[in-house]
RNA sequence: GUCCCCAUCGUCUAGCGGUUAGGACACCGCCCUUUCAAGGCGGAGAUCACGGGUUCGAAUCCCGUUGGGGAUGCCA
């Protein structure tokens, strides 16, 4: 095995890499350090690479890695190097290099940096609480590192149960680095114990298999969560064993949740999948994300990603932990959705109108087929294109969007609110108001455009001699079912003259 | 217990020895208006966690306290 020595060496091109444990899904945590890992990557020239870190059996699965996968091409994050793309350094799956790491080990106990501990789990336990009781450090107390070798090497010829641990100098003294976000951090040397680097049933540990591989596949840079940072000295000691060169260190404050608890299923969606399924947009999650913990100059709030890769730097990451918060992601999405324009808004609304079947003609109580719905869509193109500016400026989410247009795809089968109808419909005035209206739009003279519409009911209020907003409220119930709906002559152009007259007549029928 | 890290409006942040402590979200008010939004204008909101220093001068530097987070696993 041959461990690169000049790759953390000035000049080296970037290589930085982001080793999601596939116990779960991406959660929003790890999407940031992803997007932070791949902007530094971007804005530096070098690569991006991903390594899954599946080596606890009990945990890990195929399906959170897909996921994981999944997550990460939907926010645009593009790597290098790893699952699906290959790469000169793989295999980038931790399960798949165990060869790697026996090699390493074996590469350790020829520089007897290594010994093996016989020590049992019980016994370990029980000397912790010992110590915890005592007030004082609770490491290992090395005491199977002065067994002699062959005593050593006979009982494990023996079939003794034994881990290996590793043996750190004894005059080693304090282990100090410059973390690139936190600065010069320090751990005193009487907090290092020898700790294991491989299990009993032979099975290496994070600890150790972190450091081969970013020894290996020559990381320069390791930007991770600062849940690591006191795990940096642990592995410093591994390279310094391992003969291999150090990387720079990069550490990053947690994500919280609203109580300023540590991010958990508690607080809803943690999941980078939760917030597609919720309707945001990748662009949206990325950029909140990129400036939760991140920013670009203090002012600027919304930007795409290649303002992000241009633009990323390490000492402009904040250290103190930030706390998630939904409205503000919200708002960016907002945002975003106010700029896309009507072409990418049918684009993205139709995954949603295929789940629930939704078609112009169609009816909520008979959904249509996906191919129906797409077929639908590609027919009426501008009818669906019409329907964004009636809520780019409402919604914050897609999601959001179609129980805002539910009266659109509601048939001969909408739906009246009965508050709406209280208080728009059974009031003096809204009889004779729906009446005119129903009069003036059955005139099949009047076009059916929008300002031909408003133009033919806007007198309607004066020769009545009442407020508008009466007229044009009891209007909207009738045709859209609630007195809050997206503006009322764009719907029944898109309703039409058929249908909106159908619904007049109902409510009509209601009042008397 | 031991060790490490952090601390500016409710939230995310700018600030890196001299500022009326800036911006964004959220909040409040007004305008616009047939609803809801969006938008425009304005407002409130931070004794820079607290206490000591250093300095002519401290949110910025140092020490301590408190609070929060992390590590201390044959998890990652």
């Amino acid at each position: 095995m041959t461990i690169p020595n000049d790759t953390a060496a000035a000049g080296a091109p970037v290589r930085v890499r982001f080793a999601p444990s596939p116990t779960g899904n991406l959660h929003i945590g790890g999407a940031r350090t992803a997007i932070y890992n791949w902007a530094f990557a971007r804005r530096n020239g070098g690569s991006f690479i991903l390594r899954i870190e599946d080596t606890d059996p009990e945990r890990s699965t195929p399906e959170n890695t897909a996921q994981i996968i999944r997550s990460l091409r939907w926010l645009g994050l593009e790597w290098d190097e790893g699952p699906e793309v290959g790469g000169a350094y793989g295999p980038y799956l931790q399960t798949e290099r165990f060869g790697t790491y026996r090699e390493a080990l074996e590469r350790l106990r020829q520089r007897d940096a290594v010994y093996p501990c016989f020590c049992t789990p019980e016994t370990l336990a029980a000397k912790r609480e010992a110590a915890l009781a005592a007030k004082s450090y609770a490491g290992y107390d090395r005491n199977c590192r002065t067994i002699p070798a062959d005593e050593a090497q006979a009982r494990i010829d023996a079939g003794e149960p034994h881990t290996w641990r590793l043996k750190v100098p004894l005059e080693r003294g304090d282990v100090v680095f410059d973390d690139l976000v936190f600065g010069t951090t320090t751990f005193p040397a009487t907090q290092l114990d020898d700790f294991i680097l491989v299990r009993t049933d032979g099975t290496p540990t994070y600890n150790y298999v972190v450091c081969v591989d970013d020894a290996l596949m020559g990381i320069t840079h390791v930007i991770r969560g600062d849940d690591h940072l006191s795990n940096t000295p642990k592995q410093i000691l591994v390279y310094e064993a391992l003969g291999a060169p150090l990387p720079q260190f990069a550490h990053l404050s947690m994500i919280l949740g609203a109580d300023g608890k540590r991010l958990s299923k508690r607080h809803g969606a943690t999941s980078v999948e939760a917030y597609r399924d919720e309707g945001y947009f990748p662009e949206a999650l990325l950029n909140y994300l990129a400036l939760l913990g991140w920013s670009l100059d203090g002012e600027t709030t919304l930007f795409g990603a290649d303002v992000l890769t241009g633009n990323f730097s390490l000492s402009r990451i904040s250290r103190n932990p930030a706390i998630f918060d939904e409205a503000k992601l919200a708002w960016v999405n907002a945002s975003y959705l106010k700029e896309m324009g009507a072409a990418a808004f049918v684009d993205a609304l139709l995954p949603y109108l295929k789940r629930e079947g939704l078609t112009r003609e169609g009816s909520a109580a008979t959904p249509a087929s996906p191919e129906e719905v797409a077929a639908d869509v590609a027919a009426n193109r501008p009818w669906y294109e019409a329907l964004y500016p009636l809520i780019a400026e409402r919604a914050k989410t897609l999601a959001e969007v179609l129980p805002m247009l539910a009266y659109l795809f509601a048939g001969d089968e909408l739906v009246l609110d009965e508050k709406s109808v209280e208080k728009c419909l059974r009031v003096e005035g809204a009889d004779e108001a729906l009446a005119r209206t129903q009069n003036a739009l059955a005139d099949e003279r009047l076009p059916w455009e929008t300002e031909a519409i408003e133009a033919a009911l806007r007198s309607i209020p004066t020769e009545l001699g009442i407020k508008p907003k009466l007229v044009f409220q009891a209007v909207r119930v009738a045709i859209c079912g609630n007195m809050v709906s997206p503006p009322l002559f764009e719907s029944l152009e898109l309703i039409g003259r058929t249908r909106t007259l159908a619904r007049v007549e109902r409510a009509l029928a209601l009042l008397s």
